[in-house]
DNA sequence: TCTGGGGTCCTATTCCTA
DNA sequence: TCTGTAGGAATAGGACCC
């Protein structure tokens, strides 16, 4: 899709028509998430800061973007795209791999599928698109960007939409590009590679493959080789089952203080947690990831026995990794993510026993309940209030208190998700949340592309707290 | 200029166990 | 019973994508 998220605001609001529109952070800390090709003539780029973009562009019209609409959007693209065919690879929100071989008997030459798919994109969402056509997704997705419109200084130079590349004429579209346009070579690859005196994919391919599996490993150093010779051998995947999800916030300002980090931390995994049963999913590994004030980044996790669902027994384990942090250089951003996921009905399997806690706590020194507050079954609501959640010690004293709570709060939380079901998402909460910004535990947070710079109304919040 | 959020994949190291 | 070793899992970090 071209310009996605910028495309679908001035699609709700036509008076933006010819503007330069920016979506994406509006505060200090922000960037920018998509900027249509009027803001892009300015020198505005997709990841620059919001800062940046503001000097670059005076009169872009900075919109803070609405998430779930993007994603409403990009449902009913992929309707469309069900409609040619299932071997439909979704790329983020505005971009997919089609596998057409099979299509083509039916709808005709892959050139006529394209141009059918961008009449209907069009006239379906409104919205413009352009198509790569090749043999692999290397190239295919090289033919789309090679399609797109072109932002100048001078204004808007369309693209031709739809660009093919026949097998015979691969290396011819390849070697001339800069190595940076090949999947997977970013900026830390580009500089080694710049090193090495590379600078296109022509002199790419006439390295040898050993040189470059010597320099970046076999599976980057083989990866690049291939690509360089136009070699991709990766299928389309249809229907890819998520591996981790999570939610991270960046703050306003940085936070020096580790109660309220963990009080920080509650929020973001009741949103996981309630992520991970929309999806009827659990999750065996918890993982916390902190950015400091000087963009250094750590990352802790703990593996459990029992998979978890549960906003406070997630919260438990990250409050316990977070005990291992020192915040003194001050917290930029924390994140919360869960891999190891399994459906639902795996988890129960696991839970044999939970009087036990996790097995992993064995191995722990002292009690098990270090500063533990005394958890029976909640008769209310009311997770890590006042601050962070009084559980400290290790990892394992983390994954033992989880696994109780795990099984306390399994009938509360889907007493909740009930209640949400039928009132809504904001009809209940947990305590915890009160006053917290950014991250909504129902979902994902307003200030998407980083923090605005207008504080958060703590009353918002109230109205939906038992 | 000063760097978001949600992901995937790969590699190196450490720890545990057979 | 002790020790060395190999393999796998867990952990941490880095690079990359949209």
């Amino acid at each position: 899709m071209d310009a996605f998220f910028a495309s679908v605001e001035v699609l709700d609001d036509p008076n933006l028509q010819g503007l330069p529109v920016v979506v994406g952070g509006t505060g200090t800390r922000g960037v920018v998430a998509s900027c249509s090709y009027e803001a892009r003539a300015f020198g505005v780029r997709s990841a620059m800061p919001m800062v940046r973009a503001r000097q670059l562009c005076p009169p872009a019209v900075v919109l803070a973007g609405r998430y779930s609409r993007y994603e409403e959007v990009s449902r009913r693209l992929r309707e469309v795209l069900h409609e040619v065919t299932p071997l439909v690879e979704p790329i983020g929100l505005d971009e997919a791999f089609l596998d057409v071989t099979g299509a083509q008997r039916l709808l005709g030459e892959a050139d006529e599928i394209a141009a059918d798919i961008r009449r209907r994109v069009l006239a379906e969402l409104g919205l413009g698109c352009t198509v790569g056509i090749g043999r692999s997704k290397l190239v295919a997705k090289l033919a789309s960007r090679a399609a797109k419109p072109r932002a100048e200084r001078s204004g808007t130079r369309p693209g031709p939409g739809i660009v093919r590349v026949e097998p015979e004429d691969e290396l011819t579209f390849l070697y001339p590009m800069p190595v940076t346009a090949l999947w997977g070579v970013g900026p830390a690859t580009t500089a080694r590679l710049h090193a090495l005196g590379i600078e296109t994919v022509a002199e790419l391919a006439e390295v040898p493959p050993d040189v470059l599996l010597r320099h970046f490993g076999r599976a980057h150093g083989a990866h690049l080789a291939d690509l360089a010779r136009g070699v991709d051998p990766s299928p389309v995947v249809p229907d890819r089952a998520a591996k981790s999800l999570g939610h991270e916030e960046t703050f306003r300002h940085d936070i020096y203080d580790l109660a309220e980090l963990q009080r920080r931390a509650g929020p973001m995994a009741e949103a996981v947690a309630g992520h991970l049963r929309s999806n009827c999913l659990t999750a065996r590994t918890v993982t916390v990831k902190v950015r400091f004030g000087d963009f250094s980044l750590i990352t802790r996790s703990h593996s459990l026995t029992m998979a978890l669902d549960t906003a406070p027994a997630l919260h438990a384990v990250c409050t316990a990794l977070l005990d291992a942090v020192d915040v003194t250089a001050g917290v930029r951003l924390l994140g919360v993510s869960v891999s190891g996921l399994q459906s639902s009905g795996a988890a129960q399997q696991l839970s044999f026993d939970l009087s036990n806690g996790d097995p992993a706590s064995t191995a722990a020194t002292g009690s098990p309940d270090r500063g533990a507050a005394p958890h029976s079954v909640p008769t209310a609501v009311a997770v890590g209030s006042g601050g962070a959640d009084s559980a400290s010690g290790t990892a394992s004293q983390g994954a033992s208190r989880a696994t109780r709570l795990q099984a306390q709060w399994q009938e509360v939380t889907a007493a909740l998700d009930d209640i949400r079901e039928r009132f809504g998402s904001d009809a209940v909460g947990l305590a915890a949340s009160i006053g917290a910004e950014g991250v909504h535990p129902a979902g994902r947070g307003r200030d998407y592309w980083g923090p605005s710079d207008e504080p958060t109304d703590e009353n918002e919040s109230v109205d939906r707290t038992v």
